[in-house]
DNA sequence: CGGTGGGAGTGAATCGATTCAAACGCCCTC
DNA sequence: GAGGGCGTTTGAATCGATTCACTCCCACCG
């Protein structure tokens, strides 16, 4: 049934090296030869067997991603970016969605050490990087995204998500509002505790200025509703004026949550900022202001890193890039009238 | 460096043979070598390498997917409940992202192929069944998902889009609405053109109700959006009284368009209703009616079909599936008062 | 005309897990 | 004490692509 460089050779009537070469690397081969063994190819159907290939390599031409969410635009976006970078070596990403589940983060760390992977790009979930530390000992470059290792000792990619968290709140003030929310959740999300952290130093740097906390249990449109209603259930003097998402699914909510039968105007009474600028935010019924993340280069940038390291091998120096967020000013923080 | 069988045997001072067994079947090793062999892969740090593994056994473990858009959260559903049945076997899913692009569809059959995957799901972009069938006939089985082989050559798992279309126009009517238009395109892709018929069907039914076509580029938040504006940007006498978008994301877009600086109300001006009943439908300004399709089920079911249409080899008759879609009335379609 | 350089092609060895027919002990029975 | 049966273990053969040391052969040179 199936169709092997053997029966190729056999029909070409060349030997199972020239087969290979043909394949690989044909300017070494006479061009008649190539044309021939081409045809064979084409007539009989045959298809190469990678495990063969990976097998002899010692490695596959594939990379493995885990993601904490394959839902959030801004991880497909991430894995967009790794794609494009793996595109150009002629190599794959294979995605895994760990849903903040640990267990699910593990068997996919198995799984793509079993396919001997070329290395693995992982957003950790917990700070078990020893479990990393293994994988990448037994020949598995890691490179972390969106999160610095403390340590320093995997490369890794991130954002400056507490100059994001002082930039959105900055610009909040600059906008004239003085009460301000910040809405996310949990705090066991390194992302969470660097942009308050960020809206804490913002917010210092003004006396008169408070920031309040409204907790979430996750990342996600519903957690954002059920905080926005909250907010507008208040009476209107304990409402703050102005609220920062911990990301733009949560400011969505937050969003809908407010407005619900004509309740808070957005941005007149209450301003709203999220967090990544995902495509969606400019989108909604009143345009999101956000922190920008290049989502789609901290990929590609992690796949460079990861094939720079493997390269390399154990004496390279780690690499950690950190990119600088951006504000994008929408409609959803037009200044107060007067302010 | 890498650790193989053959330095597990040597610790454990048995054969390679039996390592296999205990990583296999260590119902038939005696239970103290399995203790034995356990302890030298845990000292050694051993990892199966599945690229050998496949290429004995012929095939991976591993079942395709290629979606037309990772973004829609129609098809990640499908993709998760594609998981979940093939985790039951402990087989993976690889998601391939068409971005309905059919170099890129092509490129991910051609890699499944190669990786001699134990079948392919497919959302076909095009009617390009020969390509299908070729992949077939060197023994990949092939199940189609979301849509049916005309010929009936290949397993299908869809949903019935015509009686969807019907049910979402029957449902306007009902609610007292007879100035309907359909947003959504292009043509080329078939739930559009399915659903666009099952509205025909249903509008022609009631003498006195009129369909109008909006025509969109893609079934994106953004073209749904420039739906709307120019939809509100009419003379209110020749607005449509109600809007039934090819899917939930050109819908979402769509009351976004229409609700811009108070524009339109929904639903008291336009109704809407979508078509998929994604997780945001019911987090929208507005909640959104919607034409729920069982997308996890369908995943689970194609790969169901699959793995039996692989046990069962040629011999086998193609299951036809078909789901019926159901309707789900939110907010965004509320009768009008006394109609 | 012998010698040399190099382009073209060869084919056995290799990667690592799995399989399966055969061998090995060991106990029990006749 | 020979023989049968059974549970356990063995190890060579296998999957298919790639590699690399080696052979061939022809052209060109002195």
């Amino acid at each position: 049934m199936a169709v092997s460089v053997r029966d190729v050779a056999a029909a070409a009537s060349v030997s199972v090296g020239t087969v290979s070469n043909v394949l690989n690397r044909p300017d070494k081969v006479a061009p008649a030869t190539v044309a021939r063994v081409t045809a064979a190819i084409e007539e009989l159907g045959f298809v190469r067997n990678d495990a063969a290939r990976q097998l002899r390599a010692g490695r596959s031409r594939s990379i493995g991603l885990v993601v904490l969410d394959v839902r959030n635009p801004f991880f497909t976006d991430v894995a967009r970016g790794a794609e494009d970078r793996a595109a150009e070596e002629g190599m794959t990403i294979l995605v895994g969605n760990s849903d903040e589940n640990s267990d699910r983060e593990g068997s996919y760390l198995d799984l793509f050490e079993e396919q001997r992977v070329h290395g693995v790009l992982i957003s950790p979930l917990t700070d078990d990087l020893p479990r990393l530390e293994r994988l990448r000992s037994r020949g598995t470059p890691v490179v972390l995204v969106d999160r610095e290792s403390a340590d320093r000792r995997f490369s890794s990619v991130a954002v400056d998500d507490v100059a994001g968290g002082s930039l959105a709140v900055r610009h909040l003030v600059e906008t004239g509002r003085r009460r301000i929310a910040f809405v996310g959740g949990p705090r066991s999300i390194r992302q969470v505790v660097d942009r308050l952290e960020g809206a804490r130093l913002a917010a210092a740097d003004h006396p008169d200025v408070t920031l309040e906390v409204v907790e979430t249990e996750s990342l996600t449109v519903l957690q954002g509703r059920a905080a926005g209603e909250a907010i507008r259930a208040r009476p209107a003097s304990e409402r703050p004026d102005a609220i920062f998402a911990a990301n733009d699914l949560l400011a969505v909510g937050v969003l809908q949550g407010l407005m619900i039968q004509g309740g808070v105007r957005v941005p007149e009474e209450i301003a709203l900022i999220g967090y990544d600028d995902i495509d969606f935010a400019s989108a909604t019924v009143v345009p999101l202001s956000s922190i920008r993340q290049p989502a789609s280069l901290i990929g590609y940038t992690a796949v460079d890193l990861l094939l720079k390291e493997a390269s390399l091998g154990d004496d390279f120096e780690r690499d950690h890039v950190v990119f600088q967020p951006e504000l994008v000013v929408r409609d959803s923080t037009r200044p107060r009238i007067g302010a």
